[in-house]
RNA sequence: GGGGCAUUGGCUCAACGGUAGAGCAGUUGACUCUUAAUCAAUUGGUUCGGGGUUCGAAUCCCUGAUGCCCCA
């Protein structure tokens, strides 16, 4: 009680909570805890509602059940000696009613001094009101879980976007898409790791924490071991990793986890985000897109009972075979409206790319160039799902080399809604080709590419040991959520997005 | 990294150079079927921080912080 008060006079607290503090200690001091310990929740409101939300009023009225719930107040209209009151637990919200004349006169006094946001225990019988509602009558009401602070308001909900990342736990208390976000969320991971294992696939996890970042074209971010006196990066990606185990003969492995990448943030971009990474031994880039159209259409119908999704006002085919396949240069042209005469003349395009506001910089290969006109005049008109595939070879330092071609690869990125949701290739596993263009990466990396591969000599011994023939795909889980949820902003689908330190 | 916009009570928002206000929440009171309950009364402010202009600044200028959007 003393903590209570001298929290109460701490001089940086509002009126209200001043007022719920004080409100506290009455309670206290009428002998009930503010905090207890070991009431056990029966149903959920949703369960009840599930089973008997059919029923007639007499038909509540004969039922003898007696009901056990718990959860948080999240309105109160109270009338002299009855209110109604609504609380939320994990399944959803629920209108509950308390009498005095079955409460008795001391519990209903009590439950008269709690506030919105408490957390409440409560028994009950279930009847309909005169506007038809289905709604529990308490035989008694316990708090369990005192709330000092209060819940913004009730119809308006919480507005303000940074609260909303920062105080993500008042954010899912109010506001009801942000449950259902990541509810599906979850519900995505889970499907996808269905779908993935129902295929054969084995789930792995390897380092994220690495001597030596590898996979992607990225910049790390950099930690130290102290115990070891090491420098240690946190993973770019797992895919060098994943495929030693294709050398080491699991011939189906994925991973669902966390990459690291040290850049800025944007509407698509968070630092750490999470990505699935899968390899497939005797498979080739051509099989992995049959296996994303399979992917992809499992996942939005069971999670959106649909494969047919709306996406910003958009609407998007996910139904499989309908995906459109294009080669990379192809897309310049029959997307992009351009022809060999730009993309293939090196001082034109450059010039095409600083007039159209993208740098150019100095020995900057032309498939850079040309990957920068793709994103500017192809991915962003890109809406229905679509394959790009034979990406050239000096932008996929990764990737398996075109048989016929050895200036393309047979990789290719799936592009929908004008952005990118995975990549995938044919697994380059030549160790002599992988050594040299590892120099080739590391020759840019010196040139000042802070992007560009590091060399990874124990990656390269095992590929001399023999990884079989195998193609590989990563898809953000991020992006794919944004586009089930139908969210604008990646930080809507990751509970707590990275933003700057409060103070 | 650059540009634009935003920041006013716990929350949602007004006031745009002349006394900082409303609704909800809170407090007090009334009320036995409400669902944004209603009615009456009422508390609460370093207008994001710091500087400047002005008789006077939430408002105009500079600077910093954080967020959002667009670009790189």
């Amino acid at each position: 009680m003393p903590m209570l008060e001298s929290f109460a006079n701490r001089d940086d607290l509002n009126e209200v909570v001043k007022n719920r503090v004080a409100k506290s200690c009455d309670l206290l001091e009428a002998g009930y805890a503010l905090y207890p310990n070991g009431f056990r929740k029966q149903d959920d409101f949703s369960e009840i509602r599930a089973e008997y939300e059919g029923l007639e009023a007499d038909e509540l009225e004969s039922l003898e059940r007696e009901f056990c719930c718990a959860g948080r107040i999240v309105a109160n209209r109270s009338f002299g000696k009855v209110a109604f009151f609504q609380m939320l637990d994990r399944s959803g919200k629920m209108q509950c009613y308390a009498d005095r004349e079955v409460l008795g006169t001391d519990q209903y006094s009590i439950f008269k001094k709690f506030d919105m946001g408490d957390i409440v225990g409560v028994t009950g019988t279930l009847f309909r009101t005169k506007t038809g509602e289905l709604t529990l009558s308490c035989t008694s009401i316990k708090l369990l879980t005192k709330s000092i602070r209060p819940l913004p308001e009730k119809y308006h909900g919480l507005k303000d976007v940074e609260i909303r990342y920062r105080q993500r736990y008042v954010d899912l208390i109010v506001t009801p898409r942000t449950r259902e976000i990541f509810r599906k969320r979850t519900q995505i991971v889970r499907e996808f790791r269905r779908f993935m294992e129902g295929h054969g696939f084995m789930e792995v996890e390897t380092p994220m924490m690495q001597p030596i970042p590898g996979g992607a074209t990225a910049r790390p971010f950099v930690t130290h071991h102290n115990a070891l006196d090491i420098q240690l990066y946190m993973r770019i990606a797992p895919e060098l990793y994943l495929k030693r185990l294709l050398v080491g003969g699991f011939e189906k492995v994925f991973e669902i986890n966390r990459n690291f990448r040290n850049e800025g943030t944007s509407t698509q971009h968070n630092p750490e985000f999470t990505m699935c990474e899968f390899y497939w031994a005797y498979a080739t880039f051509e099989d992995l897109m049959d296996l994303t159209e399979q992917l992809f259409a499992h996942i939005a119908q069971a999670v959106c009972g649909t494969t047919v999704i709306t996406y910003q006002e958009q609407e998007v085919d996910l139904t499989p075979g309908k995906w459109t396949r294009m080669g990379f240069l192809e897309s310049l042209e029959k997307v992009g409206g351009h022809t060999a005469e730009l993309y293939e003349d090196y001082d034109r395009l450059a010039a095409y790319i600083r007039e159209r506001g993208e740098k150019v910089i100095k020995g900057e290969k032309l498939a850079k160039l040309q990957a920068k006109l793709f994103d500017l005049d192809v991915e962003p008109k890109l809406i229905q799902p679509h394959f790009i595939y034979h990406y050239p070879t000096d932008i996929s330092p990764l990737s398996r080399k075109n048989e016929k071609d050895p200036s393309i690869t047979d990789r290719f990125e799936l592009f929908m809604t004008g952005r990118e949701l995975a990549n995938a290739f044919s697994e380059l596993n030549d160790p002599v080709d992988q050594r040299l263009r590892f120099l080739d990466q590391v020759a840019e990396k010196e040139a000042g590419d802070e992007e560009a591969h590091f060399m990874d000599e124990d990656y390269l011994r095992a590929l001399e040991y023999g990884m079989p023939p195998a193609a590989g795909q990563g898809i953000g889980i991020d992006r794919l959520v944004m586009l089930l949820t139908d969210s604008a902003s990646i930080r809507e689908v990751i509970l707590f997005p990275l933003l700057k330190p409060e103070i």
